[in-house]
DNA sequence: TATTATATGTGACACAGTGTCATTTGTCAA
DNA sequence: TTGACAAATGACACTGTGTCACATATAATA
């Protein structure tokens, strides 16, 4: 999180931060990007990046932390509105980001941040990702929103590795919808995916 | 690959040279290893480093080239054993993978390269892991021997979908092999998941 | 053997980026 | 108007990069 000092900011300098720091981001994956960069676009001193945040991985967190918030309270609406139903709320939530990302233009921003959501989520990883946003659904909270009542699943720990899985095709529809051209394959591919989980795929 | 000059250098400063990268690449993820830690482990100049090999990247794919052929050759094996099941194969690619790394004694160096082959492959990676090796089984030779009698595959599209899934979750399933204490866990969960694919999470 | 190509090895060099810190500049209350 | 605290600054010492002119082998030829 961003100090004090940079909370305090006048509006106007904060935003050209934010958007140096978001041209910075889109331009290469997050490991290429640099501090110098950032504090070139906005017009600010090398010392200063440092009064306000720790670290690039700092000020990333911070810039996704509204879109973080936003999709938590999506997927309790979701997961209220479904009954419990975790693969249509995951593919809400894949609707959910692939439109916002097409309705802001920063397609390529949105992109680069999937990249970075690592799946290998260890104490090596550059961008650590808090573990509240890990992945949707890993949160207690909404675990315990889950209706299993339909589903193979024994104890806590099956659960957690349908979760697992689902988060692992979610991911690799949202990539696949930024790389290809069209929107519409992506999407198709997810709910084949989907439907291959939830069936199976044995005769 | 590396140059030619590389290749006819003696046995042994081949090997300490190697030796030296295996270090780096074992220390810590592939974006912050550095060639100059190479160099010096290895003893040679910095200049002779970019005689023998364009890039880090380079170096570490000559490196995994012999694992690969190997590999690939198991793979091989196995789908005519199993007559094309693709999920026995999966799993004895698995078993492969895991005693192959604890046999070798190089625990750590292969977590790294499990982490290294990124699910992100696209122009943007930093380690362009080439076509051939990006995940077992995408290559056309091994999708013509599996058998899709029993599976609820229409085209070839839906089985590329399959080996997406089960690319996907076999490499998790290897990060957490590398991440957990007891092997066992991990393979017990690659179980599972495997299980939830073939007759679906649905009751 | 001496001479000349050719291949190989080398480290200094110019760059790019990092995080820090002593110092300067700004702000406001007494 | 002074003093005290907050904020901004950029030079500094590092670490790392890829290159290139030059040094040193190795082999081929006269």
């Amino acid at each position: 999180m961003p100090t004090e000092t940079f909370m305090k900011l006048p509006e106007e300098k904060k935003n050209k931060i934010l958007q140096a720091a978001k041209e910075e981001f889109t331009r290469v994956p997050f490991e290429q990007t640099s501090i110098k960069n950032i504090v070139e676009g906005a017009e600010i001193a090398r010392g200063s990046f440092y009064q306000y945040f720790t670290s690039k991985e700092d000020l990333l967190q911070y810039m996704m932390k509204d879109d973080i918030d936003n999709l938590d309270n999506f997927i309790r609406e979701k997961l209220q509105e479904s009954k419990g139903d975790i693969f249509e709320a995951y593919l809400a939530i894949y609707d959910y980001i692939t439109k916002k990302a097409w309705k802001d233009k920063d397609l390529q921003f949105y992109k680069r941040l999937i990249e970075n959501a690592k799946v290998v989520e260890d104490e090596s990883s550059i961008l650590r990702i808090p573990k509240d946003i890990k992945g949707p659904f890993h949160k207690e909270e909404f675990i315990r929103l889950i209706d299993t009542s339909n589903l193979q699943i024994q104890n806590e720990e099956d659960l957690h590795i349908v979760i697992q899985m689902l988060y692992l095709i979610t991911r690799k529809a949202l990539v696949n919808n930024f790389k290809y051209q069209s929107t519409e394959k992506a999407r198709k591919e997810y709910l084949k995916m989907i439907d291959y989980l939830k069936n199976g795929v044995l005769k």
